[in-house]
DNA sequence: CCTTGCTATGCAACTCGTTGCATAGCAAGA
DNA sequence: TCTTGCTATGCAACGAGTTGCATAGCAAGG
C-alpha cells in the first residue's frame, strides 16, 4: 500500500498539517491518488509513532492550532526502500466500462446522458490541468522563476511530467468517450 | 461498490462458476476490474442469498463438481437500477506517478529500469488487446460470424468499444512512459 | 442573534480487498 | 512413486477505505 508513501512525497515537497494534506489530496496529488482526511490522520498518527515523521505544534491566531509534520530520517529511508522495490499490480476499476458492457442488457440509449456527464468532467479537468501547466511550468512567470541556464530541477521537471501524464489521460478519455457516444447513438436511432 | 455489478454483467454475457468468473477476471473483464477468487466466492454467496442469482449444481467427470450461476430477476433489476444511477468518483491510484514525484528526493536514474518494465507490460497488453480485437471483431472470421446486413448487436459492439478504450489507454501509457524516460534521462546524464 | 461555513482534529463502526492457508480429486512427467 | 499443477471451493485474519458523527473557535452575512 502506498498512501504512506504518497504522504511522504507530499511532505518532502512541503511540510504541512493533516488538514493541509487533505486539501492537497483534493487537488494536485489527488489526481492520481485519493484519500480522505480520516485516512490521512490515521496514517499520520501511525507514521509518527513509527518515527517516520516529526511533528511540530504550531499555535495560530484566529484558528485552531495545527500540527505540522515533516519527514524524518526513517521516513526517507522507508520511501527510498519503496522507490527501489518494483511494483506490479496497477489494479484498475473502471465503473463506466462495466456500465457500458452492462448497457447491452438494458437500454443503451439511457447511458448517453451519463457518458456525456463523464465527458464534461474530463473536459473540465483537462482545462484545469492545462491552466495549471501554464501557471507553474510553461507560462512567462514560471519560466522566469526557473533558471534556464542553471542545472535541471528534478522536483519541478518530475512534477511536470506527471502533470503531462494527467493531460494525456484526459485527452485520451475525451476521445474515447466520443467513440462511446458514437457507438451508443447507433442503437438509440435504429434503422439508420 | 460495483463488483457485484461486474459479476452480473459477466454472468449475463455467459453463466458460469465462481472459478470461471475468477479466470474471466484475469482476462477480459479483469482489464478494467480486478477481483480475486475469494472476493468472487464471497460476493456470489451473498448475491445468491439475496436472490440475485440462481445456482445449478453441475457434476463433472474427472474434476470436482461446479456450481453454475446465472442471473435471476432481482439481479437484473439491481443491475438496471445501478445502470440508471449516476456514478461520480472514478477514484484513481497511480503508484507509478507517486514514485516519479518521489524520485526527485532519491535517485531519479534508479527509476529508469522500473519505468521500462512498466512500458514493457503495457506494450504486451496492447499486443494482447490488438490480437483479441482482430480475433473477435475485425478479423475475417469475426466478420463472417457477424451479419453486416442484420441489425446491430449491442452486446458485441459495446464489448468492442470497451476494448477500443483499453487499446487507447495502453497507447497513451506507452507514449507517456516514453516521455517519462526522456525526462529521467536528463538527470541520469548530467551536463548534457 | 443566529445560521452557515471554514480551519483543524479525531473516534467508531462498517464494508471492501488482500493474503495465507486448507481441502480434494485427477493428470502428467521425472 | 513423488512432485507439480490444474480444477473447484472455501475459511480466517488482517489491512485499507468509507461514512457518519463529534468537537471547537472564529468569521461573515442576513
Amino acid at each position: 500500500m502506498a498512501l504512506e508513501h504518497a504522504i511522504l512525497v507530499s511532505l518532502l515537497e512541503k511540510p504541512g498539517s493533516g488538514y493541509e494534506l487533505a486539501r492537497r489530496f483534493e487537488r494536485s496529488i489527488g489526481y492520481f491518488w485519493t484519500a480522505t482526511h480520516q485516512q490521512i490522520y490515521r496514517v499520520l498518527k501511525r507514521m509518527e509513532s513509527d518515527g517516520w515523521i516529526d511533528v511540530r505544534d504550531i499555535p495560530q491566531q484566529g484558528r485552531p492550532d495545527k500540527k505540522e509534520y515533516s519527514v524524518a530520517g526513517p521516513g526517507r529511508e522507508a520511501l527510498a526502500a519503496w522507490l527501489h522495490a518494483p511494483i506490479e499490480p496497477e489494479s484498475v476499476r473502471h465503473d463506466l466500462a462495466v456500465k457500458i458492457r452492462g448497457a447491452a442488457f438494458d437500454d443503451p440509449a439511457a447511458l448517453i446522458r451519463e457518458v456525456e456527464r463523464h465527458r464534461q468532467a474530463h473536459t473540465d479537468r483537462l482545462a484545469h490541468y492545462l491552466s495549471g501547466e501554464v501557471r507553474d511550468f510553461t507560462g512567462p512567470e514560471a519560466r522566469a522563476a526557473a533558471d534556464p541556464d542553471g542545472p535541471p530541477d528534478p522536483e519541478r521537471e518530475l512534477q511536470h511530467v506527471v502533470l503531462r501524464g494527467g493531460i494525456a489521460y484526459e485527452r485520451m478519455m475525451i476521445a474515447w468517450l466520443d467513440d462511446v457516444l458514437t457507438t451508443l447513438a447507433r442503437f438509440g436511432a435504429p434503422g439508420s
